[in-house]
DNA sequence: GCCTGTTTGACAACGATTGTCAAAACCGGG
DNA sequence: CCCGGTTTTGACAATCGTTGTCAAACAGGC
């Protein structure tokens, strides 16, 4: 993700509108790399905006998903989680008791469908999620 | 997953009671490679037992991913999918348009956490899911 | 400053899943 | 074979995360 400052160009050159809301969400984003779910963005932007609805920021994160700035990640802890880290190839390891989630960096080049495993799928793209205990909750 | 009979001797063994509405659900997950839904597993069980309620479904499936005879995977789908095939260790593709899955019969013992990357973690597993588009979806 | 169209935010709706609870079914004992 | 005590069933409502609705408020260009 770029900065809010970036960001904020990029939407006005989309023509869409520059809000206080908006630059909130992208200052609350900017170097989080906890993936938090929406309703901690919320959480966040509210420390510093208390009447921002649940909705804005479902929408604000959607549209940054759009643009390419975000990827929204669906790691089976109920809530989707949103990770500005876009830049970096990367996996994730998941908590399987808290749902903490953190970055792993590497890349696996040999994760292939093996000829005749999948017939007629056309693959694209392989994720792996490494799932375990995290420091608090062993 | 075990056959029908070889469940309902496990539900017993448990103290569980036998009932026809199990029973047919066990009949609906035996060899069934589709990777369904509760909703598709609903379906098909009603086609044999038009009164069987959804709750029952969920209570079932959940029993048999208890006892370890099947495996309750989400996917992103949107909803949990329940694999019978939990002899074997594999992955899964899966179709970005219709949600289709089918089984990677494949391992790949390469696939650790390099050392430094997830602190204070400690990995149990490791699941992969390719993606991409299905022979109907191209 | 004003006008137009976009965004906001309170509220209700949605799909997947789970809780509630009376009525019905299972199974062991007679 | 039948009965009683649990357990399960299934209609219904509730829950959670997320999205739709729509009038009121706002951003940005004139």
């Amino acid at each position: 993700m770029q900065s809010p400052d970036a960001l904020t160009d990029l939407f006005r050159a989309h023509g869409w509108k520059i809000t206080a809301q908006r630059q909130c969400i992208f200052r609350a984003l900017e170097g989080d790399e906890t993936h938090p779910s929406a309703e901690r963005v919320f959480e966040r932007v509210r420390t510093e905006m208390p009447n921002v609805s649940l909705k804005t920021v479902y929408q604000t994160l959607h549209d940054l998903a759009e643009l390419g700035e975000i990827s929204a990640l669906d790691l089976g802890t109920g809530s989707a989680r949103f990770d500005p880290n876009v830049e970096s190839n990367h996996h994730h390891v998941v908590c399987r008791s808290c749902g903490k989630v953190r970055d792993v960096d590497a890349d696996f080049p040999e994760l292939t469908v093996p000829p005749g495993t999948a017939p007629g799928f056309n693959v694209l793209s392989a994720e792996v999620v490494f799932r375990g205990l995290c420091d608090e909750c062993q």
